[in-house]
DNA sequence: CACATCCATAACCGGAGGTTATCGATGCAT
DNA sequence: ATGCATCGATAACCTCCGGTTATGGATGTG
């Protein structure tokens, strides 16, 4: 029998959750779509894999079973996949590495240059990672690098090489009252609506609206965003404020957006990561090499 | 990214072939919707699999690297559908035993009454399988053993368990001239021209025309079918004759069908098999115990 | 030089995966 | 007890994808 490995994710998320409508939110489908697939799936095999309930969805004896296989098939794939990436990267000359937002800041450049030294035939291609997903890029091998802010989901599943530290400032926007001060402290944006990441992310989301400097008060969520642009588009239209690091004043400058420094809230880090799964290559090495290189030439 | 285990065993499929056109016939599907399907594969990874020439389809370096990979996601998730088929058949209390068209004829029935004597909750259900893929059935775990005849496709990757031996004879249609004759020598039969099963299943095809007794004498194929009913159909139409079990006379006796002994031919075994991979669980064996003592009792 | 082989393209059809809207059942809080 | 929130199932609908047949273009081959 054929399966999509799709039909599995959607099983493991609903395993997971005990319950339909979370998982179907946490897939980012309908309810009734994961309804359709997960009684298709259980047709295919011919088995009942949950027993319903009012209460939600517990696995039954032969979804157990399946729960327990599953992840080996999905890892299979996602060696299969890495290793054509890998493959191909090879053939083509093509190193491709991730990065959320500005990156590495100014010191990308240096970085890239760094490379080009040592691998002049190579070419670098750089992808934007989704805030939804940071590491799933990471995974998949589609790219075999990232630079990345820590900390970030699934972290521990890569190695990291820090390359800068900066301080959080507050970014809201141009026309909000607090945008009056020069300086703000944490303490005076408790109460302010925040733009977040999507909740899936974890410790980046809580990073970000600076959970561990909150004391346990409650946040309110004015908005969810993924990308910048959304994110930039939020800020200025009043849904909330936001932490940024500072260079995000730079990179991301706009009329309609102040930008404030911050006291009472932590810095951030910026780090090249790559994953342990990887079997890493010459080139991989070489490009970690540049980083490490421009990030201790300050 | 997500994957169908289709769209893998149709990449396999071409790069074993190294030929659209062919590996398109032996999926028996359609040599464009191949293309389509693979290309869609190299867009998806963003690599190219394969060097398109006149001659064929060739891997590259890619393609190598995905050929290598993919037995062990295919492999992971025939494991994960044995292990819930397994399950499943547990909380149900149904054996699910496979049989090529009369199954092991008379003793059948003492093999299911001797299980029934030692699993009396149990249920045994019996399903067809075709003779396209005989063995498939048993290698996704959709039955957990089955009554074969030998040999058969994938047959090392079985256990077996000889139950009977019978004389082979010959199936032609009732008013075919050699119906004359009360028993024929294969011999007499070199140039007719022959029912055969499907090109994909190598040893069994070649037991069931008698490649071992024709010594090279190449074979006329009149008809290729899957089951008996078409095979039966297609004997008595005239489109060839067709090697038999013995008992095929009593359990497939048609007034347009006649069935001559022969000389010259080695005989046919049943055989119960059950795949080595599977776990193997305690009501297969009361199973395979009571399948020997039915055999042993004669 | 005609033909066979092999892959690509085009036009078309049916089904499956997704969506929104809605319902029925059940547990919980007012 | 009433009303509300939650959870899964169902219905109606749309889009796209996997399959089909027919055909073309390039390249060896008798």
């Amino acid at each position: 029998m054929d399966v999509d490995t799709r039909l599995l994710r959607y099983f493991r998320a609903v395993a997971e959750e005990g319950n339909l409508t979370k998982a179907a939110a946490r897939l980012y489908i309908s309810q009734p779509a994961l309804t359709k697939q997960i009684r298709q799936l259980e047709d295919q095999l011919g088995a009942t894999l949950f027993e319903r309930s009012r209460s939600g969805m517990a696995l039954t004896g032969p979804g157990s079973a399946l729960a327990e296989s599953i992840d080996a098939v999905l890892d299979a794939w996602d060696r299969a996949e890495r290793a054509v990436r890998a493959a191909d990267a090879e053939a083509s000359k093509v190193l491709r590495v991730g990065f959320l937002a500005s990156a590495a800041n100014e010191k990308t450049q240096a970085i890239l240059a760094a490379f080009r030294k040592r691998r002049p035939d190579w070419r670098v291609e750089l992808r934007q990672a989704s805030w939804g997903a940071p590491a799933a890029a990471l995974a998949s091998g589609e790219v075999v690098a990232a630079f990345m802010r820590l900390p970030f989901p699934n972290q521990e599943d890569c190695h990291l090489l820090e390359l800068l530290t900066e301080p959080r400032c507050v970014a809201m926007a141009a026309n909000h009252p607090l945008a009056q001060q020069e300086t703000l402290r944490f303490e005076d944006l408790l109460d302010e609506p925040v733009i977040a990441a999507p909740g899936a992310t974890g410790a980046f989301r809580d990073h970000w609206i600076g959970a561990e400097a909150r004391g346990g008060r409650p946040v309110k969520i004015g908005a969810v965003t993924e990308h910048p642009d959304d994110w930039l588009t939020a800020i200025a239209n009043g849904d909330g404020i936001a932490l940024a690091p500072e260079s995000a004043a730079r990179y991301y400058a706009r009329p309609d957006i102040a930008y404030r420094p911050l006291t009472g809230i932590t810095p951030s880090t910026v780090a090249l990561v790559w994953p342990k799964a990887a079997r890493p290559t010459s080139v991989l090495g070489d490009f970690i090499a540049a980083a490490r290189e421009a990030a201790d030439r300050r």
